[in-house]
DNA sequence: GACAGGTTGATACTGAGTACGATAACAGCG
DNA sequence: CGCTGTTATCGTACTCAGTATCAACCTGTC
């Protein structure tokens, strides 16, 4: 493969570079000696140093955005979890890749800080979605709608990072199916209350059988 | 107040020179400047530009760790909620300079990506604490339990920043209240899969009476 | 007054990011 | 082939955040 692309010369640089010294005591001029061009080419290619490591978001971002664009009415759920699966293949393709910028994300705050921004503009992305679910009628509801769609934004977002970081780590072999089970997770903690989607019967501890079965029937009614 | 400290002084003068000419016009020199100080004194009294921004994250959070660690055993999530509202009233007591803060933090993206990782700090904190709910037993147990403590964390903390933006953006007036309603929504969530704490059934659309009821009858015997 | 400790401020340095102008490589086109 | 407009690259110079250092300056105390 001769044909290299220069961004592609260059973040090979930074990350052996990083490896070796660490990142901080790596400067740009250092990495765009390495990678044979002059420190002006490293901020075409690158708008910052911390860019070289995070290069793809706002691809990854397009294509999670087209999945909820294309999200099928009535199966809104489905639409949020493939899309947050979408991201999940992501990291799993780049292996070895994702994991040297996990370890720089460990241990340098300045980047710690930006992963953390990055996510929350996926999960900027979820909230509006689910949000739009619902149109808001009277305020009070308008309300509600609006924190529940914060908060199943922010346990799709944190599930898929859970599960993300446990393969990171190497503490999972199967992350995919661990990502089905964790979304089910969210899904059952929210899904009784979507609008539509039934209900929720919440039985205490020392449930009584008969009482509980009146709930039921009386929801059903 | 002929003795107001070097800090504040610094933290007037850059809060006004920010609202003049914003924040990435702004030189720590000028901000040194208006202080009648010299820029290294800046450098002394805060570590970064920024760091005149978010001055006690680090109190804020130490308290929160306080109310944390007095928890009484069985009442963790009001403990969880009480933390949380400890922070919310920092805020609230701020008043004017909160706004001003939130007003640079809308505007200005690397303020934005600080106060997030703030945030992230005040989730990690509950989410060790929830953590600590349960002691791990089986592997599999222990990563639903992990996967838990991580959602509810994140929900109480999307809670709270979602009652205090309100607030910040002028939209309530009762933001203390509202905090009370979307912590019982976050405990409703969660409340009935605490252990000990009976059981959830989910009804889907169109559920069917029969089959509800033989679910509750397995899920009691 | 002399001495010790802490605070300030000036200076100089590194490194990220920006702006700009000169030059080289490389089209297309006569 | 030669001419020309375009684009990539490079070097230079600049601003500014952040760090290190040292001299000057105020405290107080004996």
């Amino acid at each position: 493969m001769p044909d290299r692309t220069v961004a592609d010369r260059l973040r090979e640089a930074a990350f052996s570079l990083f490896a070796e010294r660490g990142y901080d005591a790596t400067s740009v001029e250092q990495i765009a000696e390495r990678a044979g061009v002059g420190r002006s080419t490293f901020f075409r290619a690158y708008p910052t140093k911390e860019a070289v490591i995070f290069p793809d978001h706002d691809a990854v971002l397009a294509r999670i955005e087209a999945r909820l664009e294309a999200a099928t009415p009535g199966q809104h759920f489905l639409a949020v979890r493939e899309a947050a699966r979408l991201a999940l293949r992501h990291y799993l393709d780049e292996d070895d890749h994702a994991r040297a910028r996990y370890r720089l994300t460990r241990n340098v705050p300045a980047l710690r800080e930006r992963e953390i921004a990055g996510m929350q503009r996926y999960q900027e992305v979820f909230r509006s979605f689910i949000r739009s679910w619902d149109v808001g009628s009277d305020p009070a509801t308008a309300r509600r709608v609006d924190l529940r769609a914060e908060l199943l934004a922010a346990a799709v977002v944190t599930a898929h990072n859970h599960v993300l970081r446990r393969w990171l780590r190497g503490t999972t072999d199967a992350p995919e199916a661990e990502f089905d089970t964790a979304m089910a997770e969210v899904e059952q903690l929210f899904a009784a209350r979507e609008p539509g989607g039934g209900h929720v019967v919440v039985l205490g501890p020392g449930a009584d059988l008969d009482r509980a079965l009146a709930a039921v029937r009386e929801v059903l009614s």
